[in-house]
DNA sequence: ATTAGGCGATTTTTT
DNA sequence: ATCGCCTAAT
């Protein structure tokens, strides 16, 4: 393998030490893929079997990717190579070692959501109201609770609220329910080993003589579970290398711990650290811009970024009126910079914070038909009519998920309400039988209307019918037949909408997903193929081949990189992000750390940009520029107002914000991106009684009549089209003419 | 007594 | 767009 000439020495050494600790803090595009790919098809060319690799990687396109690389590399043997993040290689571990504590193979894996479901039952039925109690924030204590090792009886020992207690007591019901349906959620992926290994040493044994050499990528992203995981594997032959960059650490706020890296060398005294600081990605101006804004970190260990990349185009700082303006403006600069460029629109990335802000754009997009593509937003698996069907299989392979049970008892509509699903459930809970069974025995649940009864009966029947199937048909072939005799292909069909169509299409491209799943691993179950679906990130399922531009979130755009880059909605209270007034300082950090990320994607040119004024949980919300945008020297920046003028008479605006701001916006820039957002505040002295406005769908109206105050202030409004309307304005999204 | 359908509330980032 | 709550329809 000739790589000797196409790495640095840095990269050369990172590629070589394979044994013993090694930590490689490698700066954004330095080469850090290219240096973990090397390494892997160094060992095995050095004679390391693949299946005594273990690799780590943050996506799991990412490790196929560099699994298809070292192929290329290194040759076929390289397959059996352990590959991929760290849940779906522990969910592969559980599979076969799960037994030992108690979990069936056919396990299910919980998404956010399932959770979500999970607890809002329990509180229900345990009289705790989601009205004082946020299930969300309930769920997300549990969640971390769960990360600290705390089991719930001493959770509630340490309980020092009321809203602790409740979680306490949720918890260990939580905990139960999870168990007993046989199903993991996303936590349980990293804990279940953990137990697993401390209780039965021979296990952890054959996984650490197995996995003789581990590499982590995005080391700064794991938390203290990942961490504790990855110190008990490797305890025996200690060839661990970790890649990772402090400053581009991101996922605090899932438990990510940055001292996992800080730490490294205190946890593995004798470990070897390599810097990779030569950056081959971007232009010296935006690395000049990406150095200055992270210095502001206090918590953050220096590096020494350079490259010998040109120095580039300036920063761009596009000033937009509002939130469609911002939209509309990077569209036609997008237009502008592919002729300049003679790039395509795969090559743009507009990145955000929030998904919420992906509609303006979205639809100026639209509007101007220029191709894109969303990573994230909502996500094909959290479809509706993806997860009925994802339930009907999990329930298929699972027969103890009384979650998927529940969520399809009455899909498609088997004229079962509320009491009759609350009938079947008191039912099982009686017999002590999951909920396929209570359903089965539907005879003997006397107060069930015959209706019921029958639907419930049906219902058995055709689970049974399948599951037996499974035994001697492919999970293609069973699949297929089973979602055919559920009916809901064909109640989309007889609807016909586009709509329903759509969703025709989604389920059809579910069944494809299962197909080709099966033809490439064709040893591999229907219960595999839904594990691993669970598992799948947005980017996973970002599908670069499309030419068009890509819209996502910053969390997202992690690890890729784009020739032209924009930053949209810098603005302070969404970039850096803050609910309420107060950001504390490792807030801030993580908020800028991720502006960092963001701004180190780009290759040949960034542009950042704010709206004065954005529709911001649907509501009109005036802020000032973000302080990240003065972050960077006025030098390496350029800023243009005249988009925005250009942009603003086509379109209707708000003349309040017009006459206060036109003037301003015509200054010289570095006054307007430090003066401070006007107290001014949309309400009624606007909104009055013969306003007219406009509204998306129904068009031009006039204001009736104004109520209410803050987020629970109403209109009616006549419209000439749709009559007369009584609009919360929080969503209305009015428009005033 | 039950169910189905209308209407209002809801959006930080995610494995 | 989807989920939960309320009310009208059965």
């Amino acid at each position: 393998m000739t790589f000797h000439h196409e790495v640095n020495s840095q990269q050369q050494e990172a590629i070589r030490t394979v044994e013993g600790p090694v930590m490689v803090v490698a700066g954004p595009g330095s080469g850090k893929t290219r240096v973990l790919t090397f390494r892997i098809a160094y060992l095995i060319q050095i004679g390391v079997p693949a299946y005594q690799i273990l690799a780590l990687t943050f996506t799991n396109k990412a490790a196929s990717e560099m699994r298809n690389r070292i192929v290329g590399l290194v040759g076929e043997k390289s397959r059996q190579l352990w590959m991929g993040t760290f849940h779906s290689i522990l969910a592969r571990i559980l599979r076969v070692e799960g037994k030992s504590l108690g979990y069936d193979s056919n396990f299910s894996i919980y998404d956010t959501a399932d959770t979500l479901g999970v607890i809002k039952q329990i509180m229900h039925e345990s009289g705790i109201s989601a009205q004082q109690y946020n299930p969300q924030a309930i769920r997300s204590r549990i969640s971390s609770a769960k990360n600290q090792f705390l089991l719930p009886e001493e959770f509630a020992r340490r309980a020092v609220d009321l809203f602790e207690e409740k979680s306490a007591r949720i918890y260990s019901e939580y905990e139960k329910r999870l168990r007993g349906n046989n199903a993991l959620d996303f936590d349980d992926l990293l804990i279940k080993p953990i137990d697993l290994f401390h209780h039965h040493k021979s296990i952890l044994q054959k996984y650490q003589d197995r996995f003789r050499f581990i590499l982590i990528d995005e080391y700064q992203d794991t938390n203290h579970a990942q961490y504790v995981l990855i110190k008990l594997l490797a305890d025996r032959y200690r060839n661990i290398c970790v890649v990772g960059d402090d400053a581009q650490s991101i996922y605090a706020f899932r438990g990510a711990d940055i001292r996992n890296i800080l730490d490294f060398q205190h946890d593995y005294p004798d470990a070897k650290v390599i810097r990779l600081e030569q950056n081959y990605r971007s232009t010296k101006t935006i690395l000049a811009a990406a150095d200055q804004v992270i210095k502001h970190n206090v918590d953050q260990l220096s590096k020494n970024l350079w490259t010998e990349n040109s120095d580039g185009d300036k920063i761009t700082l596009l000033v937009c009126q509002d939130d469609r303006d911002e939209g509309a403006t990077i569209v036609s600069r997008i237009y502008r910079e592919s002729l300049n460029r003679k790039l395509d629109l795969k090559d743009f990335a507009v990145m955000y914070r929030t998904n919420a802000q992906s509609r303006a754009l979205e639809d100026a997009f639209m509007q101007q038909s220029v191709r894109y593509v969303i990573v994230g937003g909502v996500r094909f698996y959290e479809r509706k009519e993806i997860k009925d069907v994802m339930a009907y299989l999990r329930l298929l392979v699972n027969p103890h998920d009384d979650e998927s049970f529940l969520r399809i008892i009455n899909v498609p509509g088997r004229g079962l309400g509320n009491v009759a699903v609350q009938r079947v459930r008191s039912f099982a809970a009686h017999h002590s039988i999951p909920l396929v069974q209570a359903c089965r025995r539907a005879e003997e649940i006397t107060t069930l209307l015959p209706k019921a009864k029958k639907g419930l009966r049906l219902l058995a029947d055709l689970l049974d019918k399948y599951s037996h199937m499974m035994k001697e048909m492919s999970a293609s072939e069973v699949s297929r037949a089973f979602v055919d005799e559920i009916g809901i292909l064909r109640l989309f069909k007889e609807e016909g909408t586009p709509e329903s169509m759509a969703r025709w299409e989604n389920v059809q491209e579910l069944l494809t997903a299962i197909t080709e799943f099966c033809i490439q691993q064709p040893e591999a179950t229907l219960a595999a193929f839904l594990q691993d679906q669970a598992l799948l990130s947005d980017t996973d399922q970002w599908d670069d081949k499309h030419n068009a531009v890509t819209l996502m979130t910053l969390h997202s755009a992690k690890g890729l990189e784009f020739p032209v880059v924009f930053i949209a909605g810098l603005e302070e209270g969404l970039l850096p992000f803050s609910n309420s007034s107060q950001l504390d300082a490792k807030q801030l950090e993580e908020e800028r750390r991720l502006y960092y990320v963001g701004l180190t994607r780009a290759m040949q040119k960034l542009y950042l940009s704010y709206a004065r004024v954005r529709f911001r949980f649907s509501e009109l919300s005036y802020q000032s520029p973000s302080r990240f945008i003065d972050e960077i020297d006025q030098e390496l920046l350029e800023s243009t107002g005249q988009a925005l003028q250009a942009a603003s008479t086509e379109r209707w605006s708000f003349p309040a914000v017009q006459s206060r701001h036109r003037k301003k916006i015509t200054d010289s820039d570095a006054q307007y991106h430090t003066d401070v957002a006007p107290d001014y505040d949309h309400d009624q002295d606007e909104l009055k009684p013969g306003t007219m406005v406009v509204h998306e769908i129904f068009g031009r109206g006039k204001v009736l009549q104004v109520t209410g105050s803050g987020d629970a202030l109403k209109a009616v409004v006549e419209f000439s089209s749709a009559g007369k309307k009584n609009l919360l304005l929080k969503y209305a999204r009015l428009r005033l003419l």
